[in-house]
Formats: structure tokens, sequence, C-alpha cells
DNA sequence: TACTTTAGCAACCATAAAGTTGCATATTAA
DNA sequence: TTAATATGCAACTTTATGGTTGCTAAAGTA
């Protein structure tokens, strides 16, 4: 369907998610999803569809007890797309001199 | 409309901007819109249109002469998303302890 | 057993997004 | 001045996306 790096960008760039996946990240402990909707002035099944975006993109993991799915976050994927900015870290400073830097550094590579 | 960080991510999210980007970002000079279109299977006019979003994600800079408008890259903006996933990089390696580590590293803030 | 809570699933809606075609316009070349 | 090139703008199509409502089922509780 898509690629990674796509899945995990767009899980990101939804802002609703972000704060999802914020509030659960310094959570004292895993949510349910009625819980985690109870902080978001939203349905639950909204909720529940990105909490599933976020489970497919990594960075949420589901445990099942009884009736109640607990969400932990898991920020792990985000090293993924960390590494895919490595490489443009080198252009953040000289944007002019996109050329000479990269041919200089990795010319030799 | 939309804030900034979701601006950048959604203008990063789409693999087609991702190579549009990362074409520019190599380039040994700026290219036209022609050009960069002859380098993607794609009409001109839908290039356009992601040179559009990732001119107003700051990611790329036009620059007209004559009839031809020519793009660079601009890598700076991608530092707003560094910058945020910095927080959550805490919890990268230890994405049980999340709160203790949270409240370790932040409670006497 | 009857009631309540937690949640999934499906259908639906509105809007945004990716991409297209067609046409008008400005600039450059012949 | 005529032709060719580079582009913008508008309209349109298709498919995703964010969100809703309504219903069903499973798991606790009284």
């Amino acid at each position: 369907m898509q690629d990674r790096l796509t899945t995990l960008f767009k899980a990101v760039a939804d802002p609703t998610r972000r704060e999802i996946f914020h509030a659960l990240v310094i959570a004292s402990s895993a949510l349910s999803i009625t819980q985690i909707s109870n902080q978001f002035e939203m349905t639950r099944q909204g909720v529940t569809k990105h909490i599933k975006t976020l489970e497919d993109a990594g960075l949420v993991h589901l445990d099942t007890k009884g009736r109640e799915r607990f969400c932990n976050a898991n920020a792990k994927p985000l090293k993924e797309l960390s590494k895919w900015m490595t490489f443009y870290e080198q252009f953040w400073d000289n944007s002019l001199d996109n050329l000479d830097h990269f041919l200089n550094t990795s010319k030799d590579a």
C-alpha cells in the first residue's frame, strides 16, 4: 500500500493524533480507549480510528484486558523519521550551497 | 488554517513530495518546474501543486527568471520537525518506562 | 438474570488531497 | 510578427481522511 516512512509521517501529520500520542507518552499508565476519548472532544469511534492509525505506524501498542483495550505509546518508530532527516541536516545551515557540501561529503563515499 | 508543524509534516508525508524535495536538494543548480516535471511521471501541473505545498512549508524557494520559475530546496524547516521529536527521544529506548523517565527529567523543571 | 460499560463494525458525510485536462498568457526564439 | 516554450489558473475526477451515528456483542456488576 504505502511505504513505512509515509505511514509514519502521515500518522504524525495529524494534530489530533499528535495530541493523543503525546497524552499516551506522558500518561502514568496505559489508557483505555474510553479514557482517551474523555480527554478529547470527539466520539470514542473517532479516537479509535486515530489509535488504529497510530498502531499501524507502530507508535501505539494495544493490550486487551477483559473488555478494555489499553494503549501504550511507543516512541521508537520516530527514530526512522529522525534517520530520514539526518541526510538533510547537512543542508540546514547552508541552504544556498547545497551542491558543494553534498559533493564534498559524499563523492568519495 | 493549520499549525506550522502540521503543514510541515503533511508536506513531507507525501512520497512524491519527498522525492521532489530530494531531487532539489541534490540538484547541482536550481531546477525549473518543467525540468522537475521531466524527472517524474506526472503532468507539469501535478508537480506545480506539489511545489506549491513544499513552498508553503518553506521547504522550497521559488525564483522567477523570465518565463521560468526556478526551485531551490531549503532544508532548514526540517529543524522544526527535528525539534518536535527531541522530546520523544528520551522514550525511544525505554518504551516501557515512559513515566519514570519523564518524571525524573521534567518534574523539577 | 438483568443492567451497564467497553468496544468493534458498518455505513455514511463532508472535506481535503492527488492528479488530470483544457485554456489563457507571458516570454523567448525564428 | 509568428511560432514555440514555460507557466498559471480553473474545473473536474477519484480516492483518502477525519469524523459522525447507529447497532451489535462481549465483559463486568447488581
